[in-house]
DNA sequence: CATGAATGAGAATTCATTCAT
DNA sequence: TATGAATGAATTCTCATTCAT
């Protein structure tokens, strides 16, 4: 008799209305947090934005740190770096420079999304009050990325593709050469300064070119 | 009535005590946005440290606003980067590669620096509501050091002593290239992951050194 | 529908699920009340550690009062001093004076008992807001205690075993004599300041030697 | 220019303003504390009491339990037992007994004093919550009484006014004796309860009478 | 001018109690 | 009947800003 129809927030069959409602304060939360920052958003606007009331808030998520903090866990966790898998489709075969160039397009392409980059920002701005946070965010974003290409970078190496002594930090090369450009400028100049995605790709190549030309055999 | 002038507000050597006063209370707030943030700072907490009344704090800045602008301002001016200037020291002259390295250890010493860190940490965080702000750090900062990066590699191409089609997105890459990793680590992972000394210039000279494989001549 | 009964909700034997939920709330709301005092302890802890809902707990006690006045009563009931029966065995054969130790013991047990101190403390605490539970309590507890040893120093005043004129004024003299020592200091200086047995004998002794002294025949 | 007349809450001659808020605020919370007990009274009720600012209180005092601290310390010193030195006059020349009643009615009307009463029930509620206060009025309160009467009693002793090996314990019995009927009575039942004088001396006779049967020489 | 007080609001959090399911 | 959500207010404490002295 309980959990049919009546449908506001997306219901979705088989969700009890508790579950509902916890989604609905997760997702006001999220995107309040993601907006404006962690001590601008108040409890009262979540609830609000949620359609639910300040009780209910806090029978699900003992405080504001502990909201935030379940958010930006499962933020990370939804922008989690999906390049990382594609890391692994480099291959020798073919032209690796050309491989190289398409990674790099889809690298950025990830790191300048709206969602990552505000969570970035969110981070950074709380990195004193949050400080394993910033560490999570590092360590399942860039980290993994970075990890993913040193171990692909390795074996290229072996087999003669590329000339490197140390994969990790060729991978760290790799990485900030190809997305440092736009990322520090929309971090900085703020999302007005998104470039055209044109530009985008002539980062992503340009990049890639760099690298290939620093780590190339010979 | 104090500061033995001739009765006028402007002392002839020296500081007003208006003046010593408006310099406490910048110092003060300086110091305190720079390690607490903006909202977590408040204008008590400034009065308090600069040993003033709130009033006099009112009397010299409109408001909070108006005095963080002012403080992010000439701290930006402060921190601005002098690098700038040691870059034209780049010649074709001598061991070009280890001149990078040189240039690579000095540009690392000064981003890494707690004052920079803090500033940019303050401006990204607040890029939301100070946009402005962002930009201004991104030009003095950042955006200086590549343009006169730009320059000196351009003259560099022109003798030959370097292979580029791009100044400035060389100059782009060499200043990432350089500061990405150690610059990402602590700006995520908080100041406890401040790397040492040797790993710095280890950095340094990585990204300088890959740098010049890209870029070098044939 | 459990409770495997003739569907109404008088089970025959043992308990109706209705009256173990309603004891369950009162052990529970006892031992909240006892520890913690009636403000800082909320309806919501109390139906938690009672394993009930909320509603379960007003469909059993209109409000917060009312509860805590069952509680309290009840309470007082289950600790009313047992000790008034003990009384009776004073007679005047044998050693009166060791009679009356004996009994100063057990008057200094009952009292120094957590609970007792609790419920004390409680009564004190919200005498402003339930004047009558203190009332209560006083007549259940000291009350009925002092008007059994009254009784009985009478009947052992007329057989010439005690010399007094007022009753009822010897039996508050024994009673305070005995229990005051440790009950004011328990009481102000905290559980944390509870004397040792052997400490609670002596006074128990010293307490009824005192009195023997002072209403002994001749 | 400052601090003349417009006189509101008693000016003082010679207090500034901020002494005479911060009195206002003690005079306040002072009250509804007592009357009202800690948990009861909220910040609100004392600034407005006080006819002073929310912000004015805090700057004064940094949270409510510092007030309260404050509050109870200084009550306990104002009604700190001037009767201590009134015990020093007891004397062996002359009427002990007489003495030891006229001692004892001072007490009585020192301890039986609303303000004393009240003190002494917020004291014992909050005694789990502010275990040191309950001590603080312990030792400043009863425990400075008792070891006055101790020493005396032991010099009494000496010259053979008084039979008692243990002065200390003989004074927790005559301090006990004497103001136990009437305090506990009060501290159950409520000021409601609150004897009459009559009744009072009465109780202060009976209690000096007794004590001195058990403890008179021979 | 500069100090302390005031203002007026808003933050996080909790509570007793009552609907709706 | 019993559960979770809602209500609506209260509590402690803080803030930016402005008077009054």
């Amino acid at each position: 008799m309980s959990e049919t129809t009546t449908a506001s927030t997306q219901a979705r069959s088989g969700e009890t209305r508790t579950a509902r409602k916890r989604r609905a304060i997760l997702h006001a939360a999220t995107t309040l947090f993601l907006r404006d920052g962690y001590q601008a958003t108040s409890m009262d606007q979540i609830a609000a934005a949620a359609s639910v009331s300040k009780q209910t808030v806090y029978k699900q998520f003992a405080d504001k740190q502990t909201l935030f903090r379940d958010i930006v866990t499962s933020t990370v966790a939804e922008v989690a770096d999906p390049v990382a898998q594609q890391v692994a489709s480099l291959t020798s075969s073919g032209d690796l420079e050309a491989s190289l160039r398409d990674l790099a397009r889809r690298l950025v392409a990830q790191v300048i999304q709206p969602r990552v980059m505000q969570l970035r920002r969110l981070v950074i701005a709380e990195a004193g009050r949050f400080p394993d946070l910033g560490r999570l965010f590092y360590q399942r974003g860039p980290g993994r990325t970075i990890d993913a290409l040193a171990a692909a970078f390795e074996s290229l190496a072996a087999r003669g593709a590329l000339q490197l002594e140390d994969p990790q930090l060729a991978a760290e090369h790799f990485n900030w050469l190809v997305i440092s450009i736009p990322l520090n400028q929309v971090m900085l100049c703020g999302d007005a300064e998104l470039p055209d995605p044109a530009s985008l790709s002539h980062y992503a190549d340009a990049g890639a070119r760099a690298f290939f030309a620093a780590y190339r055999p010979n």
